[in-house]
DNA sequence: TAAATGACTGACT
DNA sequence: AAGTCAGCCATTT
């Protein structure tokens, strides 16, 4: 596990600035990466949280402390743990280990947050509802929402 | 050392 | 409205 000092701080920063959501809300990997002044990477927000030490490694950050569960994609859906483009191993990694996209959806439901599937088993979480976006950009127009969510 | 991957996104078709 | 593409860059192969 190689780590540079560049990756280290990365790392942390990404940590605590997901320690500042709110419980019972969510945010996109997008906006965390936006938060800490990298728009354009998104996707090492992810590589941060795949590499979160479990809570029993007694590092400073880990599953117990980094509410990792409240980081979901920028469209509202739990992203998935892909291994490879092939589908049938999708299904394997999906299936409920730590970490994984249901255990996800589990856990927020159990801070209250209201959590659907599609119907092609997708799941996705109500951003107008739920999503906490704090340095929330002028760019972006809300307009309909109507798909994922409530009621 | 080089090539492929991926807890992502926004623009473009 | 839904699918495709091109950037992104640390990790893995």
């Amino acid at each position: 596990m190689p780590r540079s000092e560049e990756a280290e701080w990365w790392a942390n920063a990404v940590y605590e600035a997901i320690q500042e959501i709110p419980r019972g809300k969510v945010t996109s990997y997008g906006h965390i990466a936006r938060l800490l002044g990298e728009p354009q990477r998104p996707r090492q927000v992810g590589v941060c949280l795949k590499v979160l030490p479990p809570a029993e490694s007694g590092a400073h950050f880990n599953n117990d402390t980094v509410p990792w569960q409240r980081v979901i994609n920028s469209k509202g859906m739990i992203s998935h743990r892909t291994r490879a483009n092939i589908p049938a191993l999708v299904a394997d990694v999906e299936s409920s280990g730590p970490g994984s996209a249901q255990r996800q959806a589990d856990v927020l439901q159990s801070e209250g947050v209201e959590v659907t599937t599609d119907s092609m088993g997708e799941m996705y979480v109500s951003l107008a509802q739920y999503g906490w976006f704090p340095s929330h950009l002028p760019s972006e127009q809300d307009e309909d929402e109507s798909e994922n969510s409530e009621v």
